[in-house]
RNA sequence: GGGGUUGUAGGGUAGCCUGGAUAUCCUACGGCGUUCGGGACGCCGUAACCUGAGUUCGAAUCUCAGCAACCCCA
């Protein structure tokens, strides 16, 4: 069934899986109506919000990463090097066996990750310890063939926005240390979006095939689901040794590199409308909203129009700093207030008659929908100053909700059948992860900050705690 | 992995059980006019039976397959 049409207040946010379909439709960020499963079109509105999000995005990588494109094709032989690696995905990997006619002698995989493109490139680039640590980083799409239940923007065929960071160095220990490196960097990035996380170590069975370890950014959506956001991956020397990517240190001896990867899909474009939507529509932090100011004219009979108009005009044009939208629109103001509120503009300004006169503006807030009179000689400091509270308001309120979410228990059997995230101590053997699983019918999600206590399995003393969740 | 439900204008639907004439209503969209401080109104107009095969004099309606979507269980 088609996505039905989102009318304010017809499908709550409480019915989140309903509100997401509609809401994406809706507020014109994606169209869900292509004809293969899991696949799906950006609108050009939610196209710009890609954009503007993963423009944040790459000035953060920009500092000390370079950017670079890799090809989506990976031949067979290269993909099957890593055998651990290639154990995690070979179920889902499209391939590509036919050109034109003619069987291809070496079938060629749609990249489902792009480690087995890179890597070779690597052994080839990399000669000395001079070349490290060596830090890119690429925005590309990916595939997967996803069997079961594909969602829009969280679990896709098409993986249509994958930034992917691959980097290598001398040390384990300066591998670890990039790593650290990546956490404070999508920190920087979730902050500015203001989502909220939860940092965690996944467990030995969930990590990334061919990594050491794997660190996960989790955030929870709506409907007491966690949503993983992001990944970060020490390989250690696992690729290097398969894709003999060496250096030759001071000492004039060979030795394998260590490696870093970590990625952000469009699962965050999925968390920035999900946290901070409400029952009437997307409400976007400013820095990437694609349309940060919308200004309404208000006509009346007894009014000047042309005046109104001719001040809209002159409004639009000192905010050039801002994205502005003037919605000139032959339509009754109630309809683009709805309007707009559903796309999520931050800021909306009215000028009418009342306005004009007073030469003030009405402006409101599109998170707290508080009206206020603003003169017109004190906008432009008004306008940042609210930019600025909508981000710092809509990232309170997200933190509350998660924190609120966030329990500490004492036998898996209390998260049974319960949405959140759950605390719980864990002697961090995979037998009692699994049963936890089993006893809480929800995931590990990986061990957060140590505390002590008994695993409630085998009762043996740890430090460790447990962050368990159902999950997307 | 297993089971179930559903595909009718851009969106939401009626009709399907019990086969038959111009396919219902709301909304959206286009034109014209009047309106405009929270989803305006009038008139005119555009627009649909998922794909394929089968049964039949005749299929939106019955059967099968495919594709797609949704829900439940593991």
């Amino acid at each position: 069934m088609p996505a039905r049409q989102f009318r304010s207040g017809r499908v709550k946010k409480t019915n989140f899986s309903e509100w997401y379909n509609d809401i994406l439709i809706d507020a014109q960020i994606m169209d869900v109506r292509y004809p293969i499963k899991g696949l799906y079109v950006w609108f050009p509105f939610g196209f710009k919000l890609r954009k503007l999000t993963y423009d944040v995005l790459r000035s953060l990588l920009d500092r000390d990463h370079e950017e670079a494109y890799f090809p989506l094709l990976i031949p067979e032989n290269e993909l099957l090097k890593e055998s651990e690696h290639i154990k995690g995905f070979e179920e889902e990997v499209f391939w590509v066996t036919r050109g034109g006619f003619a069987e291809l002698d070496i079938p060629l995989a749609l990249r489902p990750t792009s480690e087995t493109a890179i890597y070779p490139m690597f052994s080839i680039w990399i000669r000395s310890h001079a070349d490290l640590p060596l830090k890119i980083y690429q925005l590309v799409n990916t595939f997967r063939y996803e069997t079961k239940h594909t969602r829009p923007l969280i679990r896709l065929r098409e993986i249509t926005s994958f930034k992917e960071a691959h980097t290598a160095h001398a040390s384990w220990e300066d591998a670890k240390l990039q790593t650290d490196a990546a956490v404070a960097l999508y920190k920087e990035f979730y902050d500015r979006l203001g989502i909220p996380y939860i940092v965690s170590r996944r467990p030995q069975w969930d990590r990334f095939p061919g990594a050491d370890y794997t660190l996960a950014f989790d955030t929870l959506m709506p409907d007491g689901k966690s949503l993983q956001v992001g990944t970060i991956h020490h390989l250690g020397t696992n690729f290097a040794k398969t894709f003999d990517i060496t250096y030759e240190d001071r000492d004039g001896n060979q030795q394998f590199v260590n490696q870093t990867c970590y990625g952000i899909s469009e699962r965050c474009i999925a968390a920035v409308i999900s946290v901070h939507g409400d029952d009437k529509g997307l409400v976007l932090p400013p820095e990437i909203a694609p349309v940060q100011v919308v200004i309404i004219p208000i006509y009346s009979k007894q009014a000047d129009s042309e005046a109104i108009l001719k001040a809209c005009n002159e409004l639009r044009d000192e905010l050039s700093r801002y994205r502005v939208v003037l919605d000139t629109d032959d339509v009754r103001p109630g309809a683009k207030f709805y309007k707009w509120e559903k796309q999520g503009v931050p800021i909306r300004l009215e000028i009418g008659p009342r306005d004009l006169s007073k030469s003030s503006v009405t402006l409101v807030r599109r998170d707290t929908g508080k009206k206020e009179s603003v003169k017109r000689s004190e906008l432009q400091f008004r306008l940042a100053e609210a930019m600025i509270n909508v981000l710092e308001n809509i990232t309170k309120k997200a933190r509350a909700f998660l924190v609120s979410h966030t329990v500490a228990i004492e036998i898996p059997e209390q998260a049974k059948g319960k949405t959140g995230i759950f605390q719980i101590s864990w002697c961090r053997s995979e037998s009692c992860g699994r049963k936890l699983q089993e006893l809480s019918d929800a995931d590990v999600l990986g061990e957060t900050e140590p505390m002590e206590g008994l695993c409630p399995i085998c009762d043996a003393p740890t430090t460790i705690r447990a962050l368990l969740a159902r999950s997307y």
